[in-house]
Order: C-alpha cells, then sequence, then structure tokens
DNA sequence: ACCCTTGCTATACGCGCGTATAGGGGGCTA
DNA sequence: TAGCCCCCTATACGCGCGTATAGCAAGGGT
C-alpha cells in the first residue's frame, strides 16, 4: 500500500498539509486529518502535541521544502527572481499552502512574505530596476503572486478548467507570465480613473 | 450615540460585515458579531435566521453596494477598466470583503469573480490589447487584485505601516497601480527561469 | 525473563458554537 | 383601555471540536 510508504508522522502531515490547503485550517478539524492519513485522532496529539503544534510543524516543513528547492535551482545556474510564475507542480502546491497561511495567519507566513518582499526588493535595486516605490512594489508584487495562488481554484473556474489540475495552473502561470512582460495600461489610463473618482467624490 | 443612527439589523450587517472581514468566516461567532452591534445574540438569527443567512445578506449587500458604486462613477464620465488599483476607501473595504469571501467560499463571490473576469476581458478585447490568452490574462489579473485586498495587513506590516490605515492602503495602490504600467521582467529573463526549472528537473 | 520505551487506539471530558424557544415591553390600531 | 404585532433579550439544548487519559502490543536492551 503506499500509504504505508512513510511513517505515520510524515502520513499525518502530508494529510494535513493537504486538507489545510484545500479548507483552511479553521475548516480543517484533527479527525479530518486523522482520516485522510489512515491513523487515529489521538495519534495525531501523540505526534503534535496539539493541532497548533501540527500546523506548525506543517509550516516549517513547507517553508524549509520551499528554501531547498530554491537553492537547488539557484546551483543549477540562473536564478528565478522569485516573484515570476512558477511552473513546477510541487512548488505550486507548497506556495498555495504559504497563501493560505497568510490568510490564516501564522508566524512562519509573515516571515515567508516578508521574505519574499526583502528579495524581490533587492532584486529590483540589483536589477537597477527604477521605481518611485521599490519596497511598496515588491510588497504589491508579493501580494498579486500570494493572490494567485490563493484564488487558483476561482481562476480555473472561470476559465473553465478543472480546479486543481497540472493545465489550469500552467495556463494561469502562463498569463500571469504575460502580464508581468506587458504593460497593462497607460499613465493617460490610470489618470483618468483617478479623475473619475474625484468628479465622483466632489459630487456627494 | 452614533450606534443608535442606525436600525439594529443594519449594524448587525455592518458588524458582520467588519468582522468576517478582518478574521474571516469560521473565526467570527454569531456572539462577536452580537457584542460588536450592541444587541444580543438571539436578535441576529431573529433578522437572519441563521449564520448562513447573515452571511448571505452581507453578501449581496456588499455586492450591490460596489455596483452603486461602480454605476454612480460611470454615470460621472470615465470607466474605470475595474483592475485598475483603487482609491477610495469604502471600495477597499467592499472589495476586501469579497476577497475574504472568495477564500472562504461563496456563491456571491464567485458570481463577483467571474463578472470581473468578464469585464476585464470585455475591456481588452475593446481596447485591442492583444495577447494569446486574454481571458486567461484576466482571471490571473483578477485574482492578482484580489491577493491585494486579502493580503493588505501583511503589505502594510511588511512597508512598517499601520494595517488598515488609508495611508497604507494608498501605498499599495500606488505601488500596484506602477506594476500594470511598466513591464517588470523581459521575455529573455522568464525564458532563463524556465529554463533553469527545466534543467533542475533532468537532474533529479 | 524482565522491564521500559515507543507507537498507537479507544474513550471520556468540557467548552464554545449555532440553533431553538419562551417571554417581555413599547407602540400601534380600535 | 384592550389587544396585537414587532423587536428584542434570556436561557436552554445538542453537537462537534480540541484536548486529556488509560491502556495495549511490539521491540530492544539488560
Amino acid at each position: 500500500m503506499s500509504t504505508e510508504d512513510f511513517t505515520a508522522r510524515a502520513r499525518i502531515r502530508d494529510a494535513a498539509i493537504k486538507l489545510f490547503t484545500e479548507r483552511g485550517m479553521e475548516k480543517t478539524s484533527i479527525l479530518d486529518i486523522a482520516a485522510e492519513a489512515g491513523v487515529s485522532g489521538g495519534l495525531i496529539r501523540h505526534h503534535f502535541g496539539s493541532k497548533d503544534g501540527l500546523r506548525e510543524a506543517c509550516d516549517t516543513h513547507v517553508f524549509d521544502e520551499l528554501v531547498k528547492f530554491k537553492e537547488e535551482v539557484l546551483a543549477n545556474g540562473a536564478a528565478n527572481p522569485g516573484f515570476l510564475p512558477v511552473f513546477d507542480a510541487r512548488q505550486l502546491r507548497y506556495r498555495r499552502y504559504m497563501g493560505r497561511a497568510m490568510v490564516d495567519g501564522s508566524a512562519a507566513a509573515e516571515a515567508q512574505f516578508t521574505g519574499i518582499v526583502d528579495e524581490t526588493e533587492r532584486y529590483f535595486r540589483e536589477h537597477g530596476m527604477e521605481m518611485p516605490d521599490p519596497r511598496g512594489a515588491a510588497a504589491a508584487l508579493a501580494a498579486m503572486t500570494g493572490g494567485l495562488m490563493i484564488l487558483q481554484d476561482h481562476v480555473a473556474r472561470a476559465l473553465g478548467e478543472e480546479p486543481g489540475t497540472n493545465e489550469a495552473m500552467l495556463r494561469m502561470s502562463a498569463a500571469a507570465g504575460h502580464l508581468f512582460l506587458n504593460p497593462l495600461a497607460t499613465t493617460e489610463v490610470l489618470e483618468r480613473a483617478r479623475e473619475a473618482l474625484a468628479a465622483y467624490r466632489r459630487k456627494e
């Protein structure tokens, strides 16, 4: 049986990561995770102490895997700026978990977010990309890529694709990549939008 | 007292919108909402039947307000493409609620998401913005702006601003606006990232 | 042969939640 | 004044959750 390939502890952790990602922390009960992992509920407490303990274990595991993945890619030569779209299924899964964790609020997720912002800002500076507010842009960019992870099921649905499939995720990543390469609007359009709002405000 | 300015029903609805936005649906109890609105828990059931009923009322109210706001701006002349950053506090609040609702999963939020995608895609076509996958880009864009709403507290924290303040939101909106106007990377950079991943995959 | 640790299950407890119900009080109409 | 409806509160019920505890079976060291 493939569920016996790993220790019960690892199976619990993986099941928790899966369910936390899909449903969020609050909507996932200990017994749901136990059933998914094929163990009793008590074993989860035995291994992780509490639900929060399990959650922290999941956070650090996902975080470590992401760091490891990044180091391995770096060792192979080119540096991925980090904000660019992702084409790897495993990394997508873990990034989606982090997105969920950011929504649910966890220390590891906060650190992850700040780390991405730091890294992106550094990339901007090192590559001479001039902009009025580099850190602001880096933070906005991190939130945007987070949104892609968090709302990927909505994206898939809007595209008529099956949620969670590689097909849907790759299409989304490719489209996001296009958006990063081409300006979406001119300054004039943005200014017009600002003007319209100002006119509206003056009226009310 | 300012809490007496509105009917209890409206106060409950507004309190629910506030708390659902800040904490999410699951982490907000009926009694939390009742306390915030200054009423008893039973009154919520009296007016809305159930927690789900209250939630649907919040969804449709926020949805209606957003539509109304958009129509008023449209009536004043210029059309905001919809994906562009928002500079109005009330609209930001309601958009953030919708972002939360999308994460928590609600019918109204799904409809809202699809509506934004439809509108954005139409905008692309009407303005002759050529791209390989207009609908994919529209969906990705909707998810990205959703991410800005959902993760705005993380953005504020990363920027050292106080979460929820107009200052923080305006800085984020301005930065997002800049990102929409300027290409972030060249095709070559994206291609290099893709190559690095491919090399990594070949190795493992 | 003994025991003690480790991995695991079964069962119980208590709390907070959403839900249900009974009743009170003010303002309307007759 | 009497009756009624509508808001609104107080209280209770039951369920599912996270947590706690007791115990069992297997393995390894002494």
